[in-house]
DNA sequence: GTCTATATTGCGATAGAC
DNA sequence: GTCTATCGCAATATAGAC
């Protein structure tokens, strides 16, 4: 029993391991089964065995993203930082969560852009705790007297989640056409956000 | 003839014009040619009549979004105007432009996260132009003295490609997200410039 | 758990009538 | 220029053998 229970988790694995990138990279419609099982090295009728469907192997993929970055927040959430070094930990774990999980941009924004319609609300949920998360970093640096008050903290919030996230989002790209600044994802984060603080804090100590 | 070079004209126009959201909000694998004909009120032979497929439509469509963020940075290349209000004039004219073609990047970020291959080329040429085009303004202000000298360019260019444009792209959910901040892009780019202008100048006086 | 074979549906494209 | 009918194909999913 033990031995069928490790090998049917082995193979499902496979199978989310083998879909993920081409998920990421063609989206949920242009991914045919036959591709997903020739990319895991299993058989086609496997897909359905272990996930009922296309839609819900997908659906498996994207959750198993999206509790990546869930499971970071709530970590940086508890270790009550203060609110600049919480922007400045959440960034870099970023970068070090696209090392693991390259692909987790491409599918979040690609079902952003282009949803699917399973994801509605699962999407909207994910994508309000990160502004959120965003936004509350920003209130308790004005709070404590840090960043400017007379700006909309949404808008701040949208355009700190730009800076971080654009790069993320539109990398595999910048690979092409900027092959000198590849992998330099910590420098470009900590450039961005250093103009970012800049136009927000008060004083020009920083 | 003439009647019938407009009437012709009027229904190729009527599929573009049907097919633009369409692709913009599904993608372009997600949509059938049946889809689009029903979308346009025309007969779905006409597809493949007036374009030779659904794949030339997809490209039409995409060359003719492109085409106007090109006309725009051409305009205002030869208007030779300062640096920072070159990137004030672009974003503004951003806002204006989505307002007209309110799918642009849809269409474009989409085909950006999920290639259909058939772009590659126009996609790296459009993306590169709006990237030397910002990166060109910072350089200029960077020579003229008002900005920074001791950013990178590239990942400055990139940060402020990513205040303006990530916006637009995320905003049908954002519509959600933030029902109260819509129709606001104006005020949107107007901060996230601020905070841009403020974290790459060097005096204070902004 | 895995595989082959197949059922079924929907796709994109086109020939030919009007 | 438009429409109907249809061809050929690839898609997903499943039944049943092993």
């Amino acid at each position: 029993m033990k031995a069928d229970v490790s090998k049917e988790k082995r193979t499902a694995d496979k199978i989310v391991a083998a879909a993920t990138p081409l998920f990421a990279r063609k989206g949920f419609a242009a991914v045919s089964v036959k591709e997903l099982a020739d990319a895991a090295g299993v058989n086609i009728a496997l897909i359905s065995y272990y996930f009922g469907g296309k839609e819900n192997l997908y659906t498996v993929v994207l959750n198993r993203q999206f509790a990546i970055v869930a499971e970071l927040l709530d970590t940086i959430v508890k270790e009550k930082l203060a609110p600049m070094d919480r922007i400045r930990r959440f960034a870099h774990s970023l970068v070090e969560v696209h090392r693991k999980a390259p692909f987790i941009d491409q599918l979040y924004y690609g079902e952003k852009i282009n949803p699917t319609g399973c994801f509605d609300t699962i999407l909207l949920k994910e994508a309000a705790r990160v502004h959120y998360f965003l936004r509350d970093c920003i209130t308790d640096a004005i709070a404590s007297g840090q960043f400017r008050a007379d700006l909309d903290v949404d808008f701040a919030a949208m355009n700190l989640g730009g800076n971080i996230h654009y790069y993320f989002c539109t990398q595999p790209f910048n690979e092409i056409l900027l092959p000198a600044q590849q992998n330099q994802a910590e420098h470009y984060i900590d450039q961005a956000l250093e103009i970012f603080f800049r136009g927000m804090l008060i004083s020009q100590g920083y």
